[in-house]
DNA sequence: GGCAACGCTGCACAGCTGTGCAGCCCGGCA
DNA sequence: TGCCGGGCTGCACAGCTGTGCAGCGTTGCC
């Protein structure tokens, strides 16, 4: 049995609560609450009175408590799987603003320590929408959101099993893949490769393919890499073991962090000249990429888009029919990859 | 007045309750609590029954409801001021990923969008913890955090105000500015720079003073350049800006996305050669500064140190004295400055 | 002066969970 | 058979807020 609160007694490790608010200001408690709701009936010299004694003893409404009685809560679960990843934490910063700008909360999951298992306690909090950035989309996950009148946001993540309702935000990753394929093909590549992640994600698996099917259309054989986690180090890797012996001219790493990997590792361990020697084509268009050491042509999808669309989603009520949205992408010309050859030729 | 909720309906866009769980199982509803309370009596079988129900319902506690109840909750709020930038990104996959072993949820806020009034909002949640990656200190925000026993921890922000309590994380920030001066000096470099951004970060500052006067120690002059915000822009203007003129032939650069702009710069606009006609030194060791594209001689503060004294700020009981830590640091050498003149003359 | 209307206030309940306490049932023992 | 103890169970309350409703006082109008 606890003991009784001692009243206005010095604050002790404990949140202030609006009945401390209440027997400062010597009105009841429901009139503390109404002082802070917008609208609500209490009179000027009351709230003036309540507001002052709030100040006071530094009180802040309890949002968590609130949340018992509106119909959604204001928390939004993101989960990502490598916040240092720069197109990831890009994202991550550019979401994180949007939130805020719409006085949403941000609960961070970092999945790259959890099992599926773990995700599900994001909905401990009663969040109104997860968001996946990256790492795999549990089947359980999903269902359990449907069951809890959560809403569920997909970024470049493998579509959901049918009957399975989540909001999709793709990249135009076949096309993207497509526009890789063809530039590196302008480019005068002869002998090509493609490096994805051993995490075998839907979206790097689709610009792959498409890659690959583009490249096959104009009679060239892609070779594979496919290991190790979506990083840099794996574009490393993968340029050690391509590029041992002399023969490959074109590279299309799937991802910005990989790409920047195969090319500083051609530049400074290699020896070869890019894209003189060697040309190579990245996915993203991360901050990073532009910066004049490294100058990486990359198939770009927009972030504000993307931002814009996953905001989009969020505002969107329970009920609403699941949303699909296609990021375009485009090419942007950097110095990775050779001047095409004859400029009609395409 | 709303319709009663139905009993055993459809789920219908609302989170599934202990009622609903304990309606389907047959049993009251302080038997749902029990069973997801470890320790707590409740037959085995009729755990079973509810274990099972809730499992077809999607039912998950309420952390929001229980934390009413409990000293603290478990969430812990972290506030950055800009998520891309390299060093903050790894600090904050590193703080999410350690949060994440100790069961405890990260609440995110980007206060690059917010005044400090914006801050306060995450007292809404009852977060036990407050982290501070960068961003300002607003005194409001410490004075409302001790008054509600919730703990702050400060990385690498200025000292509080007098009596104002918070855990401070310091990097050996004035032992890094003198670090970087003496490597300088080694390299006989006569003529050089120190780049700050605008928002004057204690931390930044310190390092920057520490810098200036080790140098003046040695009877050189320092050039500053203070402006912009801390990204690598900053240090692009910088670098556009010092060597417009030539002399200089050592920048220290207070933080690694800033000294990496240098870097870029000088290279790859100006025609510089680094380190021959100019050494260039940074401070926190971020992953791409190893990058081969880069390989920037730095002050490295280790990122495993400091998000364990992080962690175990964060694990301290609410009325545990204040915490200092200073996380250790040390010369990571790599090819951005030119090799000592002569070894022995420190 | 009397009555209606209106603005403000507090009560009480809902929203969801954890838990002390009393009561129930069942089994064991004399 | 009667009594006692122990294991479960449900009740009721606490924890904090929002809000419908009734009541109170005041004001304005006739």
């Amino acid at each position: 049995m606890k003991p009784p609160r001692p009243p206005l007694g010095p604050p002790k490790a404990r949140f202030v609560s609006a009945s401390d608010v209440a027997r400062l200001a010597g009105v009841s408690r429901s009139a503390v609450s109404r002082a802070f709701t917008p609208g609500a009936q209490v009179s000027e010299q009351a709230r003036a009175r309540i507001l002052a004694a709030a100040e006071e003893l530094g009180y802040r409404v309890n949002r968590l408590a609130r949340t018992l009685h509106q119909e959604r809560s204001d928390l939004v679960g993101v989960v990502g799987g490598n916040f240092s990843n720069p197109y990831i934490s890009a994202q991550l910063d550019a979401l994180s603003k949007a939130l805020h700008a719409r006085r949403l909360q941000c609960l961070l999951m970092n999945s790259a320590c959890g099992v599926a298992e773990d995700l599900k306690r994001l909905l401990d909090y009663r969040v109104r929408t997860v968001v996946l950035l990256s790492g795999a989309v549990p089947d359980t996950l999903i269902r359990l959101c449907a069951q809890n009148g959560a809403r569920m946001v997909l970024i470049n993540r493998p579509r959901p099993p049918e009957g399975a309702r989540a909001d999709l935000i793709l990249a135009g990753n076949a096309r993207g893949g497509r526009l890789a394929a063809e530039r590196l093909a302008q480019a005068g590549c002869r002998n090509v490769a493609v490096v994805i992640s051993g995490s075998r994600t839907s979206a790097k698996l689709e610009r792959a393919e498409a890659f690959c099917s583009e490249m096959s259309l104009r009679g060239m054989p892609v070779t594979r890499w496919a290991d190790g986690p979506n990083s840099y180090e794996t574009g490393v890797e993968a340029a050690r073991s391509l590029l041992r012996e002399p023969g490959l001219d074109g590279i299309f790493g799937v991802t910005d962090e990989i790409a920047l990997g195969v090319l500083n590792t051609a530049r400074f361990e290699l020896g070869l000249r890019v894209p003189e020697d060697l040309s190579v084509i990245g996915f993203d268009d991360a901050p990073i990429s532009g910066w004049s050491s490294h100058a990486l042509t990359t198939v770009s999808q927009s972030l504000a888009d993307l931002t814009r669309a996953t905001m989009e989603a969020i505002a969107l009520p329970p009920e609403a029919a699941p949303m699909l949205y296609e990021v375009p992408v485009r090419l942007v010309e950097r110095g990775s990859v050779r001047a095409p050859l004859s400029p009609g030729t395409d």
